[in-house]
DNA sequence: CTGGTTTACTGGTAGGATAAGTGACCATTT
DNA sequence: AAATGGTCACTTATCCTACCAGTAAACCAG
């Protein structure tokens, strides 16, 4: 019904313009930032919200700040981190990059198997039994976005119970990026989450740890499922093509 | 002879700790934290300090602001990005936190085949080329280091050749992470990596378009290559744990 | 019980003062 | 002429004070 307004701060607005331009290759690699001084005058706010904007470019690895010389563009494909995939999924215009889109598919795809085949080899019941548990909630779920939210939250278990924490921290980033997308996602996999028997055999395969079946498992589903997105990809981009 | 002063800044200081404590457990999740102006006074720095390691905490997703209320402390396993596993990887004490190392390494074990197959896929003849200019050097190189800091190149191409940005960027994740432990690293996989025929196969393979055997031999190399850790992380927890 | 007001917190913004690093330039020395 | 070291005009770093704005709880009037 209501939605919250969007409040956003100064600093914060002045990160996203600079970001943008740095991801946009506006300013490119090498290049230098104008003094805090004359950005803050050229914005028209404190110097100390562009110094803390400039913080967090620094923190994102996007440029290399030295006391007494001027801020300098570093290269973002080669310095950032997977917390920029957020920035780059858009362009300026709100359109999707869809081969940033690919990437995230991609990688999500390539993951997972070994995901699931490391969250058997636990052998933790615990997690089996969480798993479990959102079964359950699938079946009683009417909507097929519910379905799908649970589905989601289903992988997520199964991240948490791989017990790898650099796959929980990566996906934590590849969920930031689709977040803004999680209407369309929903919309794209309406036709498809329907039948639970792939989660329910995944958990089942996960309780008796069974790792290499799993793993297949979980393929084959991720397989189906990242086919479908990128056929919606490819829509998108054949669509932004002609219009 | 001499070596560079530590220069930090009071902000990079005040992040660090407050970072490390939430790590850490000692701020836990839903904790609030102490109030900007009252951090400033207990950490004997100003409040523009603060506010800045704040909100490099926030674009972190380590806590939650609120304007006008308290900043509350998240659960970082659940929100933070892959750009946190540096601040992992050690505890107070400097230790390394083995199961943040093992981690690190089954992610790059597991993404690698999948990263020298879609490299392939590319079939662009220029990133062969860059890859067998890495073998000249690395035939060229004398040092046991330089080898291994060319072999770390060659996987940098191989991921820039496989045109997946979130493969890039999860791979400088990854890269900031070990990149401390870069003097350990040479010495552990020093007697490994002076047989260049793996990496002359993998060039040829990605030459050719070989996707599918290029995952293989990549996973042969860098399942061999993620053993050799493995046992060396083995060994500092076996040894840790006795003194 | 509801809705407004006050008050005392909180974070957000602004901009000046001072310290300190950097690099170009220049004077001195050799 | 070349090397050394000082000066100066930039920059960022830090701190400070003031004020704006949002929050929540206490309080009060209808």
């Amino acid at each position: 019904m209501f939605q919250e307004v969007n409040r956003r701060s100064v600093s914060d607005e002045v990160y996203d313009q600079l970001c943008s331009r740095i991801v946009s290759q506006e300013l490119k690699a090498g290049e230098e930032l104008p003094s805090e001084r004359l950005l803050s005058e050229m914005l028209g706010v404190s110097r100390n919200a562009v110094r803390e904007a400039i913080k967090r470019l620094q923190q994102a690895r996007l440029v290399d700040v030295k006391h007494g010389g001027l801020t300098t563009v570093l290269d973002y494909r080669a310095e950032a981190g997977a917390e920029l995939l957020p920035s780059l999924l858009f362009d300026q215009h709100s359109n999707i990059q869809v081969d940033v889109a690919r990437s995230i598919v991609r990688m999500r795809q390539v993951l997972s198997p070994e995901i699931a085949a490391d969250a058997a080899r636990q052998n933790k019941a615990d997690i089996a039994d969480r798993l479990d548990t959102v079964i359950e909630q699938m079946r009683a779920a009417e909507e097929p976005a519910e379905v799908q939210r649970l589905a989601f939250y289903f992988w997520e278990i199964l991240v948490e119970g791989s017990g790898n924490i650099a796959y929980r921290l990566a996906f934590n980033s590849l969920r930031k990026t689709y977040e803004p997308l999680w209407g369309l996602m929903t919309q794209m996999l309406s036709g498809q989450q329907q039948k639970l028997d792939v989660f329910i055999e995944l958990a089942s395969l996960v309780r008796a740890g069974n790792a290499d079946d799993a793993a297949c498992c979980a393929q084959q589903y991720i397989d189906e499922s990242s086919a479908a997105i990128n056929g919606f990809i490819d829509l998108y981009e054949n669509n932004n093509q002609n219009g």
